[in-house]
DNA sequence: ATCAACAATTGATCTGAATCACTGTTTGTG
DNA sequence: CACAAACAGTGATTCAGATCAATTGTTGAT
């Protein structure tokens, strides 16, 4: 039964996700699919379920490890069945016919995609890092919030809370300059990241590419490197790695990005 | 009961919207509170429910009319209700703290304000023509919820339209430039309003002013000037008022605005 | 280990929109 | 009705960030 395709599934896209699986291994995938031992079972959407109800939704999902830069849904195709992230992180852009691409968000463990209400995908979802996701039917998923009113509620947090994220997006690409955007960035990206709660000059880790952030805050990768080197000749933040940086003056950061998000 | 403050109310804000009304004759907005005559009964979260059912709703809300230029929510300030526009126009917006504001968007009859997760509003609204709004405790729309599993799938398709409006905005933010911009907002407008279905030539009305478009669309008031002159001398558009605009050449229009949105 | 392909950085230059300055036009008010 | 205050339109100038161009890492395939 798993990795099978469902009739209901656009086999296309799968098999050309299935080819590109390089690195992950298939038994650990078979393992995701058991919600009960799965790495966001108590984040996103299966956090609202209690373990007994958790086979509802194990009946109708199928897990899929996929390599780095493969897509898992595309902005305009049918919408049949909506994902949730279980490992890895994800890029979701919107593009304009003449190539342009903005990207409007990153998803990462315990995070939904797919979620419409139209009937074709929004925008487009594709691996940054080698990821799990789980696809849920979307009719299955119907009958499940039927049986689970707490389920349904859930989705409306979850949607709620991306909302709120998308409309400080919007405050970043219409009102703040090129500084601003990076510094609001960096700290967002402290406020999620677990372990740094308290610590004065947290790290965070950036596993996306230069030119996603930049595409992510509305700027050129151009502008995104010098911005940094400016941040770090004012002693702001320092490059511990190439995907690392230290945010040496949280407050002072947080000044200039407008003290929000 | 009507117009009563309740216990749980912002005493404050509500005096400050009272205060203002002057258009709005007092009957008038008495009428609205019964839910079964209400201009929006068919659009929005209302529309969920069966007219048999109306009466929980008459029961826990209070209708107000209010003039233009008064505020309904104010971001940061304890999300203790919701509200449904019944009438008029309303601008959502977020500020920074040296004044900076961005719009995130237009409310209008149907449409739903101050719906968030946290327990803080996330953006102002403020009436931008005489409107009236209808205002929910959160506790009694929960109550509400629970009794009624359609108002809160109702609730989620409203607030994943949202998202996806919110998603288009921020692809125009974050991509086009302020020709596409102006484009992609008048075809938006066209769009929405009713009984344009099929012009080749529609009128669209402008309600908002140029300053509060302008916030809209991350430009200034000279620059969007500028450019409606550009489309005018370019036979896209023609001024047919103030506030109407006929958009002469929808088509060109749209592959302008990158055919999105 | 080598090399091709791609990502990141840095510099020079250009440009679209912001800013500044002023005038004309509404709008609301006593 | 007059008059202040706010809004809208236009021109001149500036500037932040884009674009163009070249170099230097990095990565991953063979």
């Amino acid at each position: 039964m798993l990795f099978s395709v469902a009739p209901n599934e656009d086999a296309g896209a799968w098999r050309a996700m299935t080819t590109g699986v390089a690195a992950g291994p298939l038994p650990a995938a078979r393992k995701e699919t058991f919600c009960s031992s799965c790495q966001a079972r108590a984040k996103g959407m299966c956090a609202a379920l209690a373990e007994a109800e958790l086979s509802g939704l194990s009946a109708i999902s199928r897990s899929r490890v996929l390599a780095s830069g493969l897509p898992v849904i595309r902005e305009g195709e049918h919408a049949d069945a909506v994902y949730t992230v279980t490992s890895g992180m994800l890029k979701l852009f919107k593009m304009l016919p003449d190539g342009r691409q903005q990207i409007t968000g990153f998803a990462s463990a315990g995070d939904m995609i797919g979620l419409s209400y139209g009937d074709s995908f929004a925008y487009t979802a594709e691996t940054i890092t080698a990821a799990t996701v789980c696809r849920f039917p979307r009719n299955g998923l119907s009958t499940m919030m039927a049986r689970h009113p707490h389920l349904q509620g859930r989705l409306l947090a979850m949607t709620s809370i991306e909302l709120t994220a998308a409309q400080d997006q919007i405050l970043l690409l219409g009102c703040k300059n090129a500084a601003e955007r990076i510094g609001s960035f960096l700290l967002a990206l402290a406020r999620r990241a677990e372990g740094t709660a308290g610590d004065p000059q947290p790290t965070v880790f950036l596993p996306m590419q230069k030119t996603d952030m930049s595409a992510y805050l509305g700027l050129r990768p151009e502008t995104l490197s010098r911005q940094f080197r400016k941040l770090e000749d004012a002693g702001l933040i320092e490059r511990v790695a190439a995907d690392r940086i230290r945010l040496l003056d949280p407050d002072a950061l947080s000044d200039m990005a407008g003290r929000v998000a």
